[in-house]
DNA sequence: TCTTGTCTTCAAGCGCGGTTGAAGATGTAC
DNA sequence: GTACATCTTCAACCGCGCTTGAAGACAAGA
């Protein structure tokens, strides 16, 4: 054991099914040695890679944008400080949005559904200046493309998913 | 015009697309009387239930749960200031769990990540305990089993998906 | 009347994030 | 040396939330 974990060792420690681990493998988000027979090899640093493939899916992000920060990453030390400042930074943004956003819904509870006038027409939160019916494809406006990415609660389908009605 | 809309004319106004109203209405979440030739035609009231669809979503509820809500909720008429303070409550608890979990991940930025004990055994954030190893799952601990629903980043698979080391 | 647009159903497909299972190679413990 | 656990690949499948497309009925204006 040079410090290198089996597959199975390495989802033991992360919690990580040794399935994800390889599907995340095949998306290119960690690497693996091998041995002689085939058989996948960890370096200690991986497992703090698949940790921050956790924690950034529960921010919000999908794979493939976790892919993209882990490419700002070292894969074979800790970051450095700097490193981690950047993307912190970024990430601490995202964040904030999502919470602001929650924070918004929630008013909305009380001020805007609470008094009745989840009529649509007239709701600010629901439907945020009327650009509604304009700007074509729909609940994309308020769940998904203003904000592509974070949560993706909705980012829904895949082209521009313009709807039915011309 | 009864003040019925058509599938289209309600899309227009939901904003949300006429596939995506089948959908919901084969779910359940919403009903339609018919013409004699078969064409949907919606009271206006189930504009209000369609904005709640898309309200419940961007807080991160499923389809389903929404489904349940809106059981709870009278289909013909706005809501009674009573009726929408009893689901406004759980809501609101809801939203506040997901922003205090938001907040501890923003904060693990830069206390936890920063100095660099992303090394997974230490960390409080990304290891709540330690009862990650014994509890089975794995990532559905920190992922999705604690809070299940709420923003269902990954809610994921479907049954227990006990991983597959043993 | 004819054309164009909107409606219907039904089946299939997509992106996401994996899991499941089969068939076989390898490693380890007794 | 023989079990039995663990590993490999590959293909198929799942749940979610829809979209897309085909084939056909209906509606409204010129």
């Amino acid at each position: 054991m040079d410090g290198l974990l089996t597959i199975g060792e390495l989802a033991a420690r992360t919690g990580v099914a040794t399935s994800a681990l390889r599907f995340y493998e095949e998306r290119g988000l960690i690497r693996a040695e091998r041995t002689e027979a085939g058989h996948r090899r960890y370096p200690r640093a991986v497992a703090r890679r698949v940790a921050f493939v956790v924690f950034a899916q529960r921010v919000g992000l999908t794979l493939e944008e976790i892919g993209g920060e882990l490419a700002k990453l070292p894969a074979d030390r800790p970051p450095t400080r700097q490193e981690w400042g950047r993307l912190s930074r970024t990430w601490r943004a995202r964040i904030d949005e999502r919470i602001a956003e929650l924070e918004r819904l929630r008013g909305g509870l009380t001020e805007c559904i609470g008094c009745g006038c989840l009529s649509l027409d007239r709701c600010a939160i629901l439907n945020p200046g009327d650009r509604l019916a304009e700007n074509g494809p729909g609940p994309r406006l308020w769940l998904g493309d203003a904000r592509p990415g974070l949560d993706r609660a909705k980012t829904g389908g895949q082209g521009d998913a313009a709807a039915e009605r011309t």
